[in-house]
DNA sequence: GTTGCCATGTAAACTGTTACATGATTTC
DNA sequence: GAAATCATGTAACAGTTTACATGGCAAC
């Protein structure tokens, strides 16, 4: 979803337009938090919270070497005489300023619409397609899968270090913790409501 | 995000092939429930809850017209001799069939690790680029737009009839507010927090 | 009488997905 | 000696974004 980020583009001017993706905007984030090769973000993607971008290389390489041709990333190849060099990139100025603008953003509201998970995007439409007894069986899976992506997000949490100076990452992750639990309740209540509640009618009669 | 979802596609075979992207598959749930036109979806993803997904007449209707190519969906022009004629589409019995398929998958764990909402990941990286001070102001702009949002959530709520037999989108709105409200309390944790940590080291010296 | 809504759709440019390719190094 | 990991990148394809086009109708 690449949101129009800084300012209103014109017909693509040619020197300091500032609009990214959220990738892009993502990487600048990572690059200046501390120098990174292309492979490093991968491994980061597939492993952290931050699995909300894609880890495949097509997508990565190709959106650093963009973010290096507006100036905003420089990179140098790692002098390894053994195995393949390493491409690290670092971030410039003009990088830290379309970074920093980005994040002097307020938070929009529309930012906050685009919560809804997938797991609750397919709860609401299968009454009519599944029925009661899918419902509460689907919302078990869910409770499963929210336990264990419980037990991963605190495992995360405690490589964390706890008396750093940099808080943020810590707390992120515990909105995330508090998220999962808010859900996890919100499944023993709807279980609970699913049992009393009638079977709703048929998508296709006769089906199910 | 195109996931694949209910098989794993050979090179593409021609007659009963299913896999479908995010959009495709909320399209399929939402005209099982309503027959609709595009411009009803249009204006679906901008007003409700449903805003993850792009309100683009050059996303929505190319998605329509593949599921109907497809056999998926079925539509039909509208009799009306005053405006435009209204397309309105319809789902099919492999439509039904592709959307149970989707439906009937368990909760994956990978399924939640994408919900790491954009607020949250600027929130992260803001620390040593901005300093303490813009951390607390950002966080208040958070607490207003949640706020706003919260409304908007309720107000959405209260359009729902309460005693119908269906169920299942009255939850899963009750799960955005739940979610809301924790994250309204992770946000007066952390400015607490916040106010009690020590400056961080800045991104560049002399800067901010 | 002009702005805004209803309602559809298309075209160019870009981004991301999937899959492939390469080659050295460590682990079993 | 096979498999997995490190590490980079490219190519074909598919989907989205942005912007444009059209035209009647309602409201102010």
């Amino acid at each position: 979803m690449p949101e129009p980020t800084t300012e209103a583009n014109g017909p693509s001017e040619s020197g300091a337009d500032s609009s990214a993706t959220a990738l892009e905007l993502a990487l600048l984030g990572i690059v200046a938090f501390k120098a990174s090769s292309g492979y490093d973000i991968k491994k980061m993607f597939e492993e952290t919270s931050m699995g909300i971008f894609s880890s495949s290389p097509g997508a990565i390489y190709p959106a650093l070497s963009r973010l290096e041709r507006r100036g905003w990333l420089a990179s140098h190849l790692e002098a390894t005489e053994t195995a393949r060099p390493r491409r690290v990139f670092t971030i410039s100025g003009s990088g830290v300023a379309v970074l920093r603008a980005w994040l002097e953003e307020p938070v929009r509201v529309e930012e906050l619409r685009q919560a809804m998970p997938t797991p609750l995007l397919r709860f609401s439409f299968m009454e009519i397609a599944l029925g009661r007894a899918a419902g509460l069986a689907y919302l078990e899976s869910y409770r499963d899968a929210a336990e264990r992506y419980l037990d991963d997000l605190r495992a995360e949490a405690a490589g964390l270090g706890f008396n750093d100076p940099i808080v943020h990452p810590r707390l992120a992750m515990e909105h995330g913790v508090m998220g999962v639990e808010a859900t996890l309740h919100w499944i023993e209540r709807a279980i609970a409501e699913l049992n009393a509640a009638p079977e709703p009618p048929a998508l296709f009669e006769g089906q199910r």
